[in-house]
DNA sequence: ATTAGCACTTAAGGACTCGGAGTGCTAGGA
DNA sequence: TCCTAGCACTCCGAGTCCTTAAGTGCTAAT
């Protein structure tokens, strides 16, 4: 059905189009591409793709345009990633390992992102999920407040003021902090985040009845910080490369779509291993307001475990090979930076 | 020069070119704003306005639209700031209270204003520098690296890993970083930020020559986290507001500087009392591609102590009155929901 | 000081034309 | 059987022209 010359139309189509940002006619295919045919015979291929969805016109007599199935099939067997030149890996190399800090490394990681592709980049912060507790610490607030603060292996942090119930307030002395802080650290240091339920699930009854109170209440907030997908937390940035681009949907749609989070976390939460890379192209998106743009994401993580995901959306019609090298390179530079913290 | 009618005509002018986005003639003036006078006067008075540089006229034969100028005359003389209706307030109370957390907290109110003003809405985080010191809290991760965690009374927590020089790091015992956390407590607890360097200077001195290499580089870090200024985080929200708006610089520009999280910084950083509304409108703004925006802003702390700046970005063609109302309102109740921390 | 009347300006929108790019189809050639 | 040349057809986009509506500035009268 698609010899090998279709498919070499096909991919004259989309490099055109996405150079040129204007539907290619078979004409200037055929003195550019040198495909070696006429124009005539890339016009019945042109009928044969277009039969089968890969390519359409916007209306008679006008070129064509790759569609989603068309950049779909381009990306999976036309296209190779194209790696980033030395100079574009030491930049990369030498922009990140500036950062002091998990949130430092997550924005400069956006922005590089964003510079590089030239559109909006996407970075989600490492998930707790595969981490270990390193630590926690209990502080007293004062009053019947104490603050929580978890410490991970992945060098993340999570704090929580606990509010510990009126009538028990008073029990809240150095003392009983102290005791509970070192009881928590041995039964849970160590342990994955996800162990942590059951390691802590029969320890208030090991403690003496007046320490209970407080106990289970710094339980409770710790056990809901540890629910809280708090991998859900991502960083946006380069939405000025939207304004250059126009979508078929409207800027605002696509700006909508891209501050509910939620959203977001949904496009670069699903599947994928770490160090793959997944290319979402128009419809193929779940989300309405993003049927005009494609996703490009992978995940970055500290050998082969991944603590997350990144990724840059942009027009469907984008360079393919070149955002999905920049992606790559830029997963892979982050989930060392981030095992070397 | 400027009589009550013709300031009447100019608040005419103002509020017809924010609600219909046009420029605005003499004979809708008089037919709508009943002023009691014909087109014709009010066409002289329009003479007048034009050439003390409050008003403009894109072409000749269309309406006028005000200049900077006289938006700034609007905002200082010719209008009140819109309190809230009841129901806005109550929104804003139960939205804000439900946050747990200062960074929630500051998420959700970015979301509010945005929502509330139909803008773009720009919060800075709480600043360290009217926080004291509530605890400070240091982990042994292992090896030669500690981790340091500075609580505020302000909730605020700064954590940072130490690396320890190497030669020294068979020093880094348990006994000596408890030691070392409990001077630093006893010497740093309670006093306000800007104080810490100096109680802290003269500490390494009075602990045993072993502890002294762990005592620097805890310090060092601590200091460096001290100067860096972290009230230099902001949080924006909204941007899809600008799709709607069409401004005479490009989209592209705009939303460039608002990426630029410096340039937010000083907008909403120089000058202004907490509680008072700073309006700064078009080629007031320094920064380029602003010129053709407003900015309204204002503080929020604790009682009468600014803690940080928050405010909200638009075209210049913005409804003064009531955004100002928001932005008052919100910042407002946030003062009071971190209080309540 | 205000108003009515009038001539003038200008952008926006609609109708129309025209050229170019591109197509589909058919018939002839390797 | 596949490719190519040629040709008639379609349709968008740019350009031109015209008209309309809104608005102005000026002058003279109240």
């Amino acid at each position: 059905m698609l010899d090998d010359r279709k498919l070499a139309v096909l991919r004259a189509i989309v490099e055109g189009y996405v150079s040129t940002n204007e539907p290619v006619g078979s004409k200037a295919l055929a003195s550019r591409h040198n495909l070696g045919v006429s124009p005539a015979t890339i016009r019945n291929d042109m009928v044969a793709l277009e039969e089968d969805g890969y390519i359409a016109q916007p209306h008679t007599s006008a070129g064509r345009i790759p569609t989603d199935k068309g950049y779909r099939l381009f990306v999976d067997r036309l296209s190779a990633v194209r790696p980033l030149s030395a100079a574009e890996r030491r930049a990369i190399e030498s922009f990140l390992s500036g950062a002091v800090d998990l949130d430092e490394i997550v924005t400069r990681t956006v922005r590089l992102l964003a510079q590089l592709t030239r559109q909006v980049a996407v970075v989600q912060y490492p998930s707790l999920t595969h981490s270990t507790v390193q630590h926690i610490e209990l502080v007293p607030l004062g009053g019947t407040r104490v603050m929580m603060v978890l410490i991970t292996d992945t060098g993340r942090v999570e704090q929580r003021v606990v509010e510990v119930a009126e009538e028990s307030g008073e029990n809240i002395t150095n003392v009983a902090v102290e005791h509970l802080r070192t009881v928590l650290n041995t039964v849970a240091g160590g342990k994955w985040l996800t162990e942590v339920p059951d390691a802590v699930a029969d320890l208030p009854a090991q403690l003496p009845p007046e320490e209970r109170p407080l106990a289970a209440s710094v339980l409770s907030v710790l056990l809901e910080s540890l629910v809280e997908r708090h991998d859900e937390k991502v960083v946006m940035g380069g939405t000025a490369n939207l304004a250059a681009v126009d979508f078929s949907a409207s800027l605002r749609d696509v700006l909508e779509a891209l501050e509910e989070h939620v959203v977001l976390m949904r496009l670069l939460g699903e599947a994928g291993d770490p160090s793959m890379l997944t290319v979402r192209i128009g419809a193929e998106n779940s989300h309405e307001g993003l049927h005009s743009t494609s996703i490009v994401s992978a995940g970055y993580g500290v050998g082969d475990q991944a603590l997350a995901k990144l990724g840059v959306v942009g027009p469907t019609r984008m360079d393919y090979p070149g955002t999905m090298g920049a992606v790559r390179a830029v997963a892979r530079y982050v989930g060392e930076i981030v095992a070397r913290q």
